[in-house]
DNA sequence: CCCGGGAGATGAATCGATTCAACTCCTCAC
DNA sequence: GTGAGGAGTTGAATCGATTCATCTCCCGGG
């Protein structure tokens, strides 16, 4: 029904070998049978089988890509830049939602093997360092998105976090606040607790400085109002809240916006993490902690690439450092 | 390097259909073989090679899925309601987004043709119906998601936009408002302009009522704050406005807040469209026409599934109606 | 006129899983 | 003792693109 390499073949009055030389450029074939394969083509509206392409070469054109959270733009950003970067490439990205559910995650990692995946980018909720180190064994270059390999043997491209959760608590301090509340999680995912090791460290250093950790379930926006809810509902609050990123800020602004009892900063100052695009654009734009995200996607591919070429290289760690953008939700 | 089904077979002392049976569950494998060929299988990470699979089968076990815009909610949602159904019939959903730009959705078509995909579900962007009748002529079901089909030979699953946008700008209406705005575009895809379509039918039917139509770039929250920022400049306003989706509401709404000279709903009523789940957690919880997000991905997953195993069957049409939630941003 | 060599073209072998006709045992009925 | 029939297993053929050793022309030099 669905016309093969060969149907081409015949119809070009040319050998197979012929036709796979035209669909892949190469130099040895005559402009004569060049344009008669190509008529051939485009009359049997013929269209390249993938999966017998794979089958032979052995590996997959695409490269699959898991995250955390596809609503997040922080993670929609990073898609892009490895997309962009793929496409230089001749690669193309599959995209995988894990949606923070361990057995999504995983399911994708079965599907991206089964598929013989060019390589995977994955943004890690679960422990699952192991298993990647297995897949790499496997033959399956892997590279960590957004956090630090440890121990094991995989790359990763990622952002220094610690740094950041100093940066955003030493600003506002800076600011003269002193009760501070950090807000976000699930506090496992170490991304996360890496931000809340570095506020904690800035806070050490500032003496009569307290910091109050609010955990959520999840970073949302909605996570982020059930936080501002809360605290708009008590006696004591924080002078100035961390969110573990922007999406809880962004919840964490309009219910204390909502509330019309508290001015922000007047009264709650307020910092994200990410810097989407975004944060500039809220009620009252907000201060972030910038991560070079179109940039950690097209690195990661590019080492994805590297390791690919030569499995052998001993994994490689890249760590960006973050950058304060100080906007209206944290002045004086 | 990597363990082939002959190698399992070999280790396991059986032949490599029995094996074959064996990852099928084929009942007619004995508990014996299949303990055998289970513990080669684990001894030698074994993994499936899915391209050798999908050259015998002749199709793919993915559906992809191209959608306008990953960063909605909507379109998440309608994804998550497709997988949720393919999991259930052992398929995975490929996501591509197109992020309305016809070369980027135009690039998702090719890669899915050529990996023969079990079937495409598309929210389209530029002018493919042709493009699309096509591919189903060569044996690649599709289904049109979030759009209904014109005369092409496709199948589509839709909520009808021109009873949504006469169920919005009814409401506005009734509750006295007159001069009325819509804000939204590009016009030129029809499942913004039918919402327009729409809006003017209520128009027309109480005198006195006027309709500006602000065209936008897209549907996003930026967009959204442009047209708000210029209404606030604006000397003669609407008193109400009916936001082509809920992303450019929200947009509108922090603009018409941020500037602290209007209210909504008092001075500005808003509505928006597709009720996405951060709909009622806004400021000003916005009022919204509803569509069935998870059951148009689901939906148009089991058509897609109908139509792959009867490629004969005439092109369907599916419309849910859209449903008005009234919430405080058209409050009298 | 012959031969070397380069440009093009050929087609069989290959990748790995599935399928199915054919085969081997065994059991049971008569 | 024989034959029917069921259970379980086998392995060659197949899907479609790529690769590469081999072959065919043809041209120019000697």
């Amino acid at each position: 029904m669905v016309a093969s390499i060969r149907d081409v073949a015949q119809r070009a009055g040319v050998s197979v070998g012929t036709v796979s030389n035209v669909l892949n450029d190469s130099p040895r074939v005559s402009a004569d049978a060049t344009a008669r394969v190509r008529a051939a083509i485009a009359e049997l509206g013929y269209v390249r089988n993938e999966a017998a392409r794979q089958l032979r070469a052995g590996r997959s054109s695409s490269v699959g890509l898991v995250v955390l959270d596809v609503r997040n733009p922080f993670f929609t950003d990073v898609a892009r830049g490895a997309e962009d970067e793929a496409a230089k490439l001749g690669l193309s990205v599959i995209l995988g939602n894990s949606d923070e559910d361990v057995r999504r995650e995983s399911a994708y990692l079965d599907l991206f093997e089964e598929q013989r995946v060019h390589g995977i980018l994955i943004s890690p909720y679960g422990d699952i360092e192991p298993r990647l180190a297995e897949l790499r064994r496997r033959g399956t270059p892997v590279v960590l998105v957004d956090r630090e390999s440890r121990d094991s043997g995989v790359s990763s491209v990622s952002v220094d976090d610690t740094a950041g959760g100093r940066l955003a608590v030493a600003h506002l301090l800076s600011t003269g606040r002193r009760r501070i509340a950090f807000a976000g999680g699930p506090l496992g995912v170490r991304q996360i607790s890496d931000r809340l090791v570095g506020a904690r460290q800035a806070i050490d250093e500032v003496a009569g400085a307290s910091l109050e950790v609010i955990e959520t379930a999840g970073l949302t926006v909605l996570e982020g109002r059930r936080v501002g809810e809360e605290l708009v509902a008590r006696a004591e609050r924080p002078d100035a809240v961390f969110a573990a990123n922007d999406l809880v800020a962004v919840g964490l602004l309009q219910a204390l916006v909502m509330s019309g009892a508290l001015r922000v900063p007047e009264d709650v100052a307020l910092i994200g993490f990410d810097d989407i695009d975004f944060a500039s654009a809220t009620v009252v734009p907000l201060t972030s902690i910038r991560q070079p995200r179109h940039e950690i996607g097209a690195t990661a591919l590019r080492i994805l690439r590297e390791e690919a070429a030569e499995p052998e290289l001993p994994p490689r760690r890249i760590v960006f450092q973050p950058e304060l953008v100080v906007r209206a939700s944290t002045r004086r």
